[in-house]
DNA sequence: CCAATGTTTCTGTGAATACAGAAATGACAC
DNA sequence: GTGTCATTTCTGTATTCACAGAAACATTGG
């Protein structure tokens, strides 16, 4: 494993600033850079270095990549040591970031939208305001998440083809401007 | 300005704990969540007291949520605080935030990207793995962008339209299982 | 069963962030 | 001007989060 170069140091680093923009640990994001550019599987001692962080650290980071489902181990003949690789394919990638996310995020989100809207109906110490303000957040997740389990399911070629349709999408469904 | 029932209470709870997986800072996105259900503007002394923050926090809070452009200023007849209100239209709420991330965080994560590119291809140190890695990366958010200029011009309609089409899309733009 | 190596969990410390309260500033009204 | 009320900026503290290093725990080979 060699020492970095520059430039995959400047991507590691702003990849790691943009993971805490998003709630993610900076090394867990930084971990992750050096795994994606990584032309071949590395083991903890190795991220270790590169990234000059402590073992345990690393340690935990990597069961936080896996948790999410992009980073897995990897095992490498005659090395008895734990690697572990990064989802290459960018569209996966962040189709299972986004996945994940939903089901930790949204989803609990929706519940709880739908409780309160419910026990809203019930209680008079809730406004009617509040409660319509709610019924347009849940309703605004279902549509979301509907189509969202719509595209999910689609081959990446299909998704790539619909976004680069850019506004011909729009004639072709027949909405006005 | 009464107090709040408890399931508003529950709702801004959750909200501002959303906030925080997101990035955004607790109080900021509780204070959104209570101008958001709240059927008029509310001024500064009324935040204090339903959400027991400090006057500072909500100083600072509101300016932030204005950065953002969700949140803006309201003058009262007969009254000469300054009140705020949010955008209460939940798709033109999560476009704003959208482009403001965009803004913030996809531009210059695409510039950086660039230049690390560049660079890479100058250079001997960087791998060409790596630099083809972060072209996929670039390309990524190149069609995502593209395709997300397009969309945020489009009326409400168009997208929430496209949105509920769901798979009749896929066969609308001619895309194969 | 023991040694060697790798991995995880635990604990204390340090850094970043969030926040309250005070002080300072500004805006009117009189 | 001067007093009153609203708002912002400043400062210190507390809470949370991230992290290193140590200790404990596996696993495998001999």
């Amino acid at each position: 494993m060699k020492k970095l170069s520059p430039v995959e140091q400047r991507f590691i680093l702003h990849w790691g600033e943009m993971g805490t923009r998003w709630g993610i640990n900076r090394t867990v994001a930084q971990i992750h850079a050096l795994l994606f550019i990584s032309p071949k599987p590395l083991h903890a001692e190795d991220i270790c270095t590169a990234l000059d962080v402590a073992r345990s650290n690393v340690s935990n980071s990597l069961k936080e990549l896996q948790g999410w489902g992009i980073v897995r181990l990897i095992h490498v003949l005659d090395d008895k040591r734990d690697h572990f690789e990064s989802l290459k394919d960018v569209w996966e990638l962040f189709r299972t970031v986004l996945n994940e996310r939903k089901k930790r995020e949204i989803d609990p989100t929706l519940a709880v939208l739908r409780e309160c809207i419910a026990e809203a109906d019930r209680d008079e110490a809730t406004s009617e305001y509040a409660e319509t303000r709610m019924r347009d957040l849940a309703d605004f997740f279902e549509v979301t998440n509907a189509w969202y389990a719509q595209i999910s399911r689609w081959p990446t070629s299909a998704v790539t083809k619909l976004l680069t349709l850019g506004d011909k999408a729009r004639k072709l469904i027949g909405v006005g401007e």
